[in-house]
DNA sequence: CTTGACCTTCACATTAGTGGCAGGGTCCAC
DNA sequence: GTGGACCCTGCCACTAATGTGAAGGTCAAG
């Protein structure tokens, strides 16, 4: 698919995807006409490239994991480089200190919303009694 | 404590303090010669924001939701203003999606690195055999 | 064969989050 | 009373991510 339909089916805007493209997060086929060509399969890397983007993963960072993500094992595992191996590690533990993190802090923003709520239904009773 | 102690106990850098402060994310008190003095419980604030920030929420978002994080539910409840729990909704949301992404991929590095020592350990036995 | 919807590159602008420094005040300890 | 460690404000600069727009090529449909 051309860059329009990608924009249309991830959400990310054209510029976007041209700016992962710089950052040699995925590299589209061309077209003879120069246009950039999208294999079905990058719908869900530009999805998985937003979600990391979004919870704070600088761009250099994506690039060295994203090949790890995908799922069915690439092929790649051989000859792993010695620091590839740290370098998950690291980012998998910081990713796991994120998760504990949110969760901790979106059970205090539900309970929050539960605390309003309560206030909101006992007025109501004080209003009705 | 002085915004040195404070950068000290929370890893964040002074200008980065200030910044927050800027921000309207913290407000510490002054002392009569203008320094700034922090109160105990701003080192768990000032750590919370970080969090935050590292986890993609900007600022903006974070001076909103920071009051209905404190552990004992403040007394703000009253009066929920209109947007409040709209917002505050949202943003939850938004952190839940965060998590729910955040634990798929680092299961797939989790995975990855498994595969990388599997990798490592059957080349050891190759050699030892 | 022209119009409109695409696409291209290039470039400039902005925002958020940072880092860093200069010029100057405070205060403790020697 | 001086030096060193701390603080202040203000400013300039940088990066990453993003918006926007100009100037121009492609192509299908009328």
């Amino acid at each position: 698919m051309r860059i329009g339909e990608l924009a249309k089916k991830t959400g990310v805007p054209a510029r976007m995807l041209r700016y992962y493209e710089e950052q040699g997060l995925i590299s589209p086929r061309r077209l003879d006409n120069g246009y950039r060509m999208y294999d079905d399969y990058l719908v869900d890397r530009v999805k998985k490239i937003r979600g990391l983007v979004d919870s704070g993963i600088p761009t250099r960072i994506i690039s060295s994991i994203l090949p790890c993500l995908d799922q069915p094992q690439t092929i790649v595992v051989k000859n792993a480089e010695p620091g590839l191996r740290e370098l998950l590690v690291t980012e998998r533990d910081r990713m796991s200190d994120k998760i504990d993190f949110l969760i901790h802090n979106r059970d205090s923003i539900t309970r929050y919303i539960e605390a309003i709520d309560a206030a909101a239904t006992q007025e109501q009773s004080l209003e009705a009694g």
